[in-house]
RNA sequence: GCCCCGAUAGUUCAACGGAUAGAACAACUCCCUUCUAAGGAGUAAAUGAGGGUUCGAUUCCUUCUCGGGGUACCA
């Protein structure tokens, strides 16, 4: 709804116009403050501007679209949508159903989100899970919009940490890790026989099938790469690459090693490539990986989802994709670290000193629903309290129920309506108390909602979004009625139930949270 | 030291340079003979400090204060 106003504006006035949901009621339905940005630069007064906006969108745009337009304050444009145009949205959600807002594209974009991605060398502990969610959903949501979207994690199945590992399960001198699941590795590998290599070997692949659990059975994530860094090797890329570089002199020698020139592209020092000791570092295989993913499987837009930790690594991968001549569209995004809080106190973890939650814990405790959507509602730059006591809690003081609530509201009516015999109509003319309004208006935001969360990548704005519309349909379930209700009033109302219920499915298929029959 | 993120109501978080800064929890008042009260209506309550840019700043720039994270020939 959103695109096409701003079209019908900048048809009307030019410039790059935004359209934004109105905030009151009395403003009408969405807003633009496009007449004080074109006023700034010919220099007029805003309210003229506005007025002659105003009368070209009102020729431009089609009979009954706009129920008005009107200028308000120094020189905002309100926009209310007319009853018609809102009905025939009410008639699109009901015909289109589960795809209702899904967009088909000409051209997609193929894109990749690379996320989680955590070293195969333990259990996916509950600080490596932020990006689960967040990548999972960010990529539902590119997908909604008609993208070609692969979600991928990263193996780290190369390099010093699986030898590392081994030791630790041979408690040989070098071991690292700790914690109760290198027991557990070891009674599955037969220790007795074994180099410290081939039994790091044989455990990251153990720990790798725990980690495909844990992401696909509790996260709920499907998966559609699993990507071996040790291919890259293998396969020669990591060589490849780092010839390249060489070729280009953006690789010399120092003190034995061999280091890229990422002071070049804005790091604050150059970074090792390949070890003194002829090892190649983890870098190396992320350059390939780079090049692997821009180059050879030719993805547009890349993404990664990095903890905050890893902050310090941006500049050196950024001036490795472009050291390699490499093209599209390169993003990396950092999550904040967040804190778990158990009665209050925050739980410390290390995950060297064996002390650290896991996801598979977590998630036992609160249910998956609650686990996604409580990572889901903040902002990735937020650093973030998780508390478990609020997360157990099967109340209002969890959102995920809230919201989830509201969906099983709305699917209690309509089999209530259904037995009742209701006939549902979708001329929604007699359908005009503020709580019907209000609901109305929530609804048809679902696909601008989509459509921003995509463009600014803030998956956090749907899960907002989910407690925006329950809060809605929470206030109209309280105060008007279906089954009871007058014939007309109640067919019409009906309609904007199930209206509302379809898009809390679509909404919460995104989110990839349940909406339960019954609560 | 340098780099990244944050600082908004008692608490946890919103706010794409716009109109009267929103929710939720906690506190206090009300609302169940009704499609589930896991709900609704209401009251009280906030932009860390100082400069600047702008018609307009929580948002942009700048200095400072306080938190968190990073600063390896580890991954």
């Amino acid at each position: 709804m959103i695109k096409t106003i701003t079209d019908l504006v900048k048809g009307a006035i030019g410039g790059e116009p935004i359209v934004m949901p109105a905030e009151r009621p009395e403003y009408g339905h969405y807003f633009t403050n496009i007449a004080f940005l074109t006023a700034k630069e010919a220099r007029q007064n805003p309210r003229e501007v506005a007025e002659e906006a105003v009368k070209k969108i009102k020729e431009l745009s089609p009979e009954g679209f706009f129920e008005k337009v009107e200028i308000a304050g120094p020189g905002f444009i309100n926009f209310t949508l007319s009853q018609e145009t809102l009905a025939g949205e009410l008639k699109k959600i009901l015909k289109e159903g589960d795809k209702y807002g899904r967009e088909e594209k000409n051209n997609p974009q193929k894109i990749q989100v690379e996320f989680i991605s955590a070293n195969p060398t333990g259990p996916l502990t509950f600080g490596n899970g932020r990006g689960g969610p967040f990548g999972d959903v960010l990529a539902n949501i590119f997908a909604y919009l008609g993208d070609d979207v692969t979600k991928e994690y990263y193996v780290n199945d190369a390099g010093g940490q699986v030898l590392k590992l081994g030791k630790s399960v041979l408690k040989e001198d070098g071991a690292e890790y700790k914690g109760e699941y290198i027991e557990d590795l070891r009674k599955i590998i037969d220790a007795n026989k074994k180099e410290a290599k081939e039994a790091g070997e044989e455990a990251v692949k153990e720990v790798l099938s725990w980690l495909k659990k844990t992401v696909s059975e509790n996260m709920g994530i499907d998966m559609d790469v699993w990507f071996s860094e040790k291919s890259l090797y293998e396969n020669g890329t990591v060589d490849m690459v780092i010839d390249k570089l060489k070729e280009k002199g953006l690789i010399y020698e120092r003190e034995g090693a061999l280091w890229f020139k990422s002071t070049e592209y804005g790091d604050d020092k150059d970074r090792v490539v390949v070890k003194s000791d002829g090892e190649k570092t983890y870098f190396a295989g992320d350059m390939a990986y780079l090049w692997n993913k821009f180059a050879e499987r030719k993805f547009n837009k890349v993404i990664n989802i990095w903890g905050a930790d890893h902050h310090g690594d941006v500049a050196r991968v950024k001036g490795a994709f472009e050291a390699l001549d490499l093209n599209g569209d390169f993003e990396i995004l950092l999550l904040q670290f967040v804190r778990l809080l158990k009665e209050g106190k925050e739980m410390k973890m290390s995950k060297r000193k064996g002390v650290y939650v896991t996801v598979d814990e977590v998630i036992e405790e609160i249910g998956r629903d609650a686990y996604r959507f409580l990572l889901l509602m903040y902002s990735p730059d937020s650093h973030i309290d998780f508390d478990m006591n609020v997360a157990k809690e099967k109340s209002m003081e969890n959102p995920v129920y809230y919201a989830q609530y509201a969906g099983v509201r709305a699917g209690n009516i309509i089999k209530k309506a259904d037995e009742a015999g209701i006939a549902i109509s979708s001329n929604i003319k007699e359908l005009n108390t503020p709580e019907d309004l209000a609901l109305m208006f929530e609804i048809l935001r679902f696909k601008d909602v989509i459509r921003m969360a995509g463009e600014q990548m803030k998956p956090e704005m749907l899960a907002r979004y989910s407690l925006d519309l329950s809060k809605k349909f929470h206030a109209f379930y309280d105060k008007e009625r279906i089954v009871g209700e007058e014939s007309n009033i109640a067919g019409q109302r009906l309609s904007l139930v199930k209206a509302s219920y379809q898009i809390f499915k679509n909404l919460f298929g995104i989110l990839g949270v349940s909406l339960p029959e019954k609560m």
